[in-house]
DNA sequence: TGGTCCAACTTGTCCTATAAGCTGATGACA
DNA sequence: TGTCATCAGCTTATAGGACAAGTTGGACCA
């Protein structure tokens, strides 16, 4: 439940208890509820008009994110703001888009510092399977470079596939729920990312130096790509200054 | 539910559906169940003698690793191995411990990565409150190198201090999850990291580049306690060759 | 005043019933 | 014979009521 299994695109049905998790976190960030009081069972129940079974459900979910903690006798609370699990998709859609475009920067900075580590690792055993692989996602990119959506699939296919090959099972989930993150938030700014057609050609760059099995290559190819990426990402964003006093 | 609130050496009385998820997977990791064929709310309820809800809250919980997709009507599918949510310590409890050294050692590969990062990063808007607990953290260490829990767990708080410092909520949420984890694995293991006198005068020498804010200087710092770190990590686990033939 | 105990509240588990969604097989029609 | 619509049966989603178990705070007693 936590990462979604759909195809980014889809119209997807939530579930009653989804639902209110959401309703529940978006009053919990906007202040309406105090700090460390959350409703209870019968309190959700009551007030959504849900059965009590969902309302358990809910605060499971919420628990999952580590929005809420539950035991069993004792109330539930809410849990300071900096230890949700930011790293999920579902968390992100209930957020306000000023602090989603905050997160947006901040798992871009992550993915800078990983990312091109990740293309290092996977130069020095790469199999000629992945390679293969990363040469038809490359083709197929090419040809999509005019619907934004299908492209980003591929691209995402991409990039965890030489996760993939760093054999790091962490770094691997990292990076996985990063993209995830990445879509979702795409998919509620409704922002298709521009200069495709460059991205095409670093990606080409990325795939010959891990052809050539180099890993200082690949480190740089990488690291060239993101920082594009990036300066397009604010380009698109526009305001940069947004963080400026937002830490409590 | 997927991080623990709970101190890492407390006994925890583990909820039912924790429970059964628990024996799930150890059963799905030893391939009694085959691939993309799990047991539905009734198989469980009717095979582990407990209520449908119960059951069902199992599979949410798998779900929430992405052991499991679970959606209306279809039956339940056990997800690739390779997508399950390897930062939750919930799993990590449920695999085996060859497979946890070897999650074990990804982990540190990425605390090498990203931790030098966070600490220079840390250093250019430190505050001197920060500091102020930075230092108080290295004197309570000093005291409690006689007791390696308590002082793991004041470690655990210098290094979220300075994440925190970092101001990236991402890679916050990712350093957390992966202290946990180690935590985690540690209970499992009963190991009691060695070197804990050397540990507090390398958290000193960051200590003292963050002082004089200077980023080169606290990188180095950091990046040379984890490869320390590493090396203890390893004569401690002894075998560095389990990884050999793994991948599928 | 200090401590004990209990009542009220809260979450955990169980049971039963119905709604809603999917899948595969059956059977009608071309 | 091949194609497609339909439906029965299975599965998950939601509802309501009941009791068990754990926690908390206040009443009560010494």
């Amino acid at each position: 439940m936590q990462r979604g299994q759909e195809s980014p695109d889809a119209v997807k049905v939530r579930t009653l208890p989804v639902q209110v998790a959401a309703l529940l976190t978006r009053r919990i960030v906007s202040g309406d509820i105090e700090d460390g009081r959350a409703p209870s069972e019968l309190d959700i129940s009551r007030e959504f008009g849900v059965s009590r079974v969902v309302a358990r459900e809910t605060l499971k979910i919420l628990a999952s994110l580590d929005i809420v903690e539950v035991a069993q006798g004792r109330r539930v609370v809410v849990r300071p703001r900096a230890e949700w699990d930011y790293l999920s998709p579902l968390l992100i859609e209930w957020l306000p888009p000023e602090i989603v475009g905050e997160l947006l920067q901040e798992l871009h900075q992550m993915r800078v510092l990983l990312e091109p580590e990740l293309a290092a690792m996977a130069a020095a055993g790469i199999t000629e399977e992945t390679l293969n692989r990363l040469k038809d996602g490359i083709d197929r990119m090419a040809v999509l470079e005019a619907d934004p959506n299908a492209y980003l699939e591929v691209d995402h296919e991409f990039h965890m596939e030489i996760c993939r090959a760093a054999d790091n099972r962490i770094l691997d989930r990292i990076m996985y729920s990063a993209r995830w993150l990445g879509t979702a938030s795409r998919r509620i700014t409704n922002e298709a990312p521009a200069g495709l057609r460059r991205a095409t050609a670093e990606h080409t760059e990325i795939y010959e130096a891990l052809v050539a099995r180099d890993p200082e290559g690949a480190r740089a190819a990488m690291r060239r790509h993101l920082s594009k990426n990036y300066s397009t990402l604010l380009a698109e964003k526009g305001k940069q200054t947004r963080r400026a006093a937002r830490r409590r």
